[in-house]
DNA sequence: TTCGGGTTGAGGGAAACTCCTCAACGCGCT
DNA sequence: AGCGCGTTGAGGAGTTTCCCTCAACCCGAA
């Protein structure tokens, strides 16, 4: 079966972050990428990036250390996910007023070139990650191994470090959140009762509380603050 | 390179759904799976899916015609993707009080057995592409290729479909975009009347020509709806 | 000028939702 | 056993929204 298949099945059931970074590693500096940044991101920030779990290379010059503050400020690039929801190849162009990143269908020759892949979810932007170097390879067929194995390295790391850290409590209930969704998707408080088998009452003091936990006077305000929230699917 | 790589970048550039399907198929059909399911879907729709782009083979017994009403009603495994953000198999198990689809970690044996494999973007589910057969192989490497080739053969297919369908795009009119803006972030209707000096008649007809727009039932899946499509800020 | 669309507003009635309090049951934890 | 929490459900009263129809005004386009 295929290397690169093989890669990301091994990076799938890896234990630390340090393997996925070797698997990674080896997939690709051959095809000329050795510059690596992995991050979650939400797009309901303004800064989108949220925080970064691999920087790797000389992204900016040499000495320059990279957090997510630096990186978002310099790599403007990475708003573009606003816009697309595909990978996209990115070029540093020297201008006299100094270099600039741009969004290109193909870089060509030597130069700092990069592909931003962006890993989506129910909820929408999750994640990314950047693969970059000076003598890169930008083939159709190198774009979709760094595509799928972006999002496998992307989605492996976020498991082992979310399970690390103390996952966000959502706030609302299982019940609450499921009566939420339904009257998101349009259902009346009463047809939600026929079908979940609960009484009408029942429905409503869900929905009460689950105002009364997001702080919200009114059910169209908690659809609105539960879906920014990731509590339910946009 | 890669044989699965080059079929996913042969999948980008098809310029046809037929092109795209005998690639499919050429690629899975060695590994057990013969029948196929592509659909779009919105996580906003109860039924949640929107409409089929490819139905392939044996589904539910022969001589059944399944549309996507059929689909979901035979199917209750694709709700699953409200919950989980990969793919997941399922398999047909029959009981005493007929059959049922039960989602699980590794299905064996001879026996009506699928994959489900989401597509998601920018704004959540976007679409997913279903593979099935009755002797599968569900390896991890199995897994992670039918990931890749159902992803980009979504994709491609959209992206041919909707050059073809001119969407058409119902917008709100100002004033019914600021009402509901003032809906999603709390106010009553009473309160948005006296805050923007109308009556609050008219604040509730400028509602009722957006749910009319945007082709709802309630205020709620309005805001819903309004946010997914960016006529109001999330 | 006529036509369509956006904005404004009304009446009347029906349906749906919100608010308050109270209470029972199960489940896990100390 | 006692406690907290989630789930379920009720009564009663009040508020809000939804539905349908009708109509006036303004404005830009045909």
């Amino acid at each position: 079966m295929d290397r690169y298949i093989e890669a990301v099945v091994a990076i799938e059931g890896s234990e630390s972050l340090a393997a996925i970074q070797s698997i990674v590693r080896s997939s690709v500096v051959p095809l000329g990428y050795d510059r690596f940044v992995m991050f979650s991101a939400s797009p309901a920030r303004e800064d989108l990036v949220d925080s970064i779990y691999w920087v790797e290379g000389d992204w900016f010059g040499k000495g320059v250390t990279v957090d997510a503050e630096t990186y978002v400020r310099h790599c403007p690039v990475t708003r573009n996910f606003l816009n697309v929801d595909e990978p996209f190849f990115w070029t540093k162009v020297m201008s006299a007023r100094g270099e600039k990143y741009r969004v290109v269908r193909t870089p060509r020759g030597p130069g700092f070139h990069g592909l931003q892949v962006p890993v989506f979810g129910r909820t929408g932007l999750e994640g990314a990650m950047s693969f970059a170097g000076t003598r890169i390879d930008a083939s159709a067929r190198t774009r979709a191994v760094l595509t799928m194995i972006g999002a496998a390295a992307f989605r492996a790391a976020r498991r082992l470090i979310e399970a690390h850290e103390p996952n966000g409590a959502s706030s609302l209930s299982p019940r609450e959140r499921e009566v939420l969704r339904w009257i998101a998707a349009g259902r009346r408080q009463a047809d939600i009762a026929a079908s979940l088998g609960l009484s009408e009452r029942t429905v409503e003091n869900h929905l009460r509380r689950a105002r009364l936990r997001l702080g919200v006077a009114t059910t169209a305000q908690a659809i609105r603050l539960a879906i920014r929230s990731g509590e339910i699917e946009d």
